[in-house]
DNA sequence: AGCACGCCGACT
DNA sequence: GTCGGCGTGCTC
């Protein structure tokens, strides 16, 4: 064989081993590049990959040879291929794996389906209507589709043609035949803002701080190198207008721009701020999108249509050939960690990864920055940008602590409300201001028990408490989808009825309870059981800004970045479940949901109010929070973390082991632990192994280890090479999360 | 991931 | 004696 031309690739397979093959490259395949798509043989079978490298040898001795390459798509651009290669070590995830996250699912799937059918004449009108009033009477389902035919002018659907005349294919494949109509295969792109209305707005001028800030940023623009900014704006300082402007600037120099979102921010609200202002060379990547929908995106993005790039997580892999400006919006939200599937990347880490490939700025903006970005910055590897006040004329809102444990006395129980805040609630009502209510539990009661014998209803499949919904009267798992229906009467151990007994508060006992003291009030509730449909979430929104209702109550997904100018009272209804969960990070997380809650009162020209209820009012980060005092709490954070060895001062990485024999799951737990201690030098810290904080999902029993360590490339390199050379039993699903948000879950 | 190979128990 | 369970290992 030929050594001295480059005639063998490698090939990192979509829909097979998470080995890279080589494959021998036919001399006809000229148009081969790294990161062309193939068509390979594996096993007998034709099998897509993408290739990574091209060389002149291998070791592998009988070389298959590639079938053919994609012409219809062109390779995976450079920048992309890099930023894979070097999420599949980071992440030490195979990089097959990792290019099926990153290609939409459609050009992995079949790229065929880009094609539509329309349904069209084939012959002059005059001679359709003539043939239509023929088979009026023989053939009348024919007829009508000719009548709807003749009402449009030209092309039609064939989906869209057979469901308006409410018919099956059979009569109009029928008409095809008489060669009345003929039908044709188009390929189209509708781009989705097309022909869709919009305002343009004029950028607002910036104040001082926000000037300072985009000065800096545009500076680095400039430099035309790698450089991250860390917008550290309080709730309602203006950072979308800096976005706005800066990327205005690096479009003026011919470059594009990503923008990132958390999922749940990426509401029509925040869309149209962009396109009102953008015009329409925008894409949007929405998870609703069908697969076809975002390959369309996908392709518009490829060939240079669109300048600006808005989306989750997975936008950021969209393929701009120019990109200058990353922006990640919320950077602090857990929303960017995929944490249960393969790669467990964090989107924020990545996008800094993408700015040094691409020699972009990159600008991460919050609130309440995650201790990792603001350590960043303090030590200067980020530039700091700060926003210290709210634009225009809104002011902080006023934060009141309130002890929880006073109020229980007075009750002799347990209160949902504090006096205070009813008595506020109701002032805002008279007033016709708005109220939203804070709980981070959905449900009417978070767990049913037989206080005669302790007997605790929980899921047979999950070791977890089962909540009561009064909503459907069932008894239902969180974890998996389990629940009894109607709730039992009886105690299943010991047979009493008496003495079942409902127990903790959640959403729907919120919204009753607020009904039973004020059945005046009008309420809207929002969590993961009134927004299941899709675009509630949406209407439930403009429902609410519009004033229909007066009282909001809703968990986790009304925090975010929401513009509501009525709301002047937010009350966070039980401060301490956050700060229970007994894990590392639960202190940030605290503060920056207090901080985010807080920050929807007060944000049009009535000064806003807050509540907090707690039991534990002396709490530091309450406190810190309360006073929107991030330095104090970044401090006391960090000493904290760097006492129990934490991120961000040692990198974290979590193995876990789930299995459905419990012995099994940590037999082999054991054994890879083992395997890694021997791999890892004595820098390395490595826990023992533990039952996860969730011990039992779905009949699954969870085990996990932390590594904890300075650097990363040593603990990603030993799980690469365990995965490559050791292999366990195959009963024991083993998932790696490197940098995990939390060792609990 | 899938699919073949191979090693042990239940059956004609 | 064979059929088929599933556990192990390989795919260029």
């Amino acid at each position: 064989m030929d050594q001295t031309e480059a005639h063998v690739v490698t090939i990192a397979s979509l829909d097979g081993v998470p080995k890279l093959l080589d494959y021998r490259l036919p001399s006809e395949l000229t148009t081969i590049k790294e990161g062309s798509l193939v068509l390979v043989p594996l096993r007998n079978k034709p099998c897509r990959g993408v290739v990574i490298t091209i060389k002149n040898s291998s070791p592998v001795r009988h070389l298959l040879t590639v079938k053919n390459i994609l012409e219809a798509e062109p390779p995976l651009p450079p920048d992309l291929l890099k930023l894979a290669i070097w999420m599949s070590r980071y992440y030490a995830t195979p990089l097959g794996d990792i290019l099926k996250g990153l290609l939409p699912s459609q050009l992995r799937v079949d790229r065929q389906i880009k094609k539509e059918i329309f349904v069209s004449p084939a012959k002059p009108k005059y001679l359709l209507r003539k043939a239509t009033a023929l088979l009026r009477e023989k053939c009348p389902l024919q007829a009508r589709l000719l009548d709807e035919i003749l009402m449009r002018k030209g092309k039609i659907l064939k989906n869209e043609l057979l469901s308006n005349v409410g018919v099956s294919s059979g009569p109009l494949e029928s008409l095809i035949k008489k060669k009345l109509l003929k039908i044709e295969h188009i390929e189209i792109n509708h781009p989705l803002l097309e022909g869709q209305e919009y305002f343009k707005t004029e950028p607002k001028t910036l104040n001082p701080d926000q000037q300072r800030a985009f000065e800096s940023i545009i500076q680095s623009l400039d430099k035309r190198s790698f450089a991250v900014h860390l917008l550290f704006g309080i709730t309602g300082s203006g950072k979308t207008e800096i976005y706005l402007q800066t990327i205005w600037e690096v479009l003026k120099r011919g470059k594009q721009a990503i923008f990132l979102v958390p999922e749940i921010s990426l509401t029509t609200q925040t869309i149209e701020k962009f396109r009102s202002r953008m015009g329409e060379k925008i894409a949007i990547l929405h998870h609703r999108l069908s697969s076809r929908e975002k390959y369309d995106e996908w392709q518009r993005i490829k060939k240079g249509e669109v300048k600006i790039v808005i989306g989750a997580r997975s936008a950021l892999f969209c393929p701009l050939n120019n990109v200058g400006l990353i922006i990640v919006d919320e950077e602090h939200d857990a929303a960017y960690k995929q944490s249960e599937k393969s790669p467990s990347y964090h989107a924020r880490d990545v996008a800094v990864m993408r700015g040094k490939v691409n020699e972009a700025v990159v600008i991460l903006g919050s609130a309440t920055p995650s201790l990792e970005s603001y350590t960043n910055a303090l030590i200067g590897k980020y530039h700091l940008n700060r926003l210290d006040q709210r634009v225009s004329s809104a002011t902080l809102p006023q934060v009141k602590i309130i002890d929880m444990k006073k109020e229980n006395e007075k009750v002799k129980g347990i209160a949902l409300f504090s006096d205070l805040l009813l008595e506020k609630i109701q002032d805002r009502f008279r007033k016709g201001e708005q109220t939203i209510l804070f709980l981070n539990r959905r449900g009417y009661h978070t767990s049913l028990l037989c206080l005669k014998c302790s007997h605790l209803f929980s899921c047979p499949h999950c070791e977890r408490a089962l909540t009561f919904h009064l909503g459907d009267k069932i008894l239902a798992c969180h974890l998996c989808g389990y629940h009894l229906s109607p709730p039992p009467k009886e105690c299943p151990s010991c047979r009493t009825t008496e003495t079942l007994k409902y127990r903790g508060r959640g959403t729907e006992q919120v919204e009753r309870a607020l009904h039973a003291i004020f059945p005046e009030i009008r309420t809207l509730r929002i969590d993961g059981d009134t927004t299941r449909q899709k675009g509630s979430h949406d209407r439930f929104f403009r429902n609410f800004s519009t004033g229909k209702s007066d009282v909001l109550i809703g968990t986790q997904m009304i925090t975010k970045g929401l513009h509501f100018p009525m709301v002047t009272l937010v009350a966070i209804l039980n401060c301490d479940l956050a700060l229970q969960i007994p894990d590392f990070r639960s202190s940030e997380t605290t503060f920056q949901l207090i901080t985010q809650v807080s920050g929807r009162s007060g944000r049009g020209e009535l000064p806003g109010e807050v509540l907090i209820q707690t039991q534990m009012p002396d709490n530091p980060t309450i406190q810190f929070a309360a006073a929107g005092k991030f330095e104090p709490f970044y401090q006391a954070e960090i000493e904290s973390r760097t006492l129990f060895e934490f991120p961000p001062i040692l990198h974290l990485t979590k193995i876990s082991f789930s299995a459905e024999d419990p012995k099994l799951a940590i037999e082999v737990g054991h054994l890879y632990r083992k395997e890694l201690i021997a791999l890892l030098s004595q820098d390395f810290t490595i826990t023992a192994l533990q039952p996860a904080g969730y011990p039992k999902i779905k009949d699954l029993f969870r085990f996990s280890f932390l590594v904890k360590g300075k650097k990363i490339y040593p603990i990603s390199d030993g799980v690469i090479k365990i995965r490559e050379t050791k292999s366990f039993s195959k009963k024991v699903k083993i998932s790696v999360d490197i940098d995990p948000l939390s060792t609990f879950f």
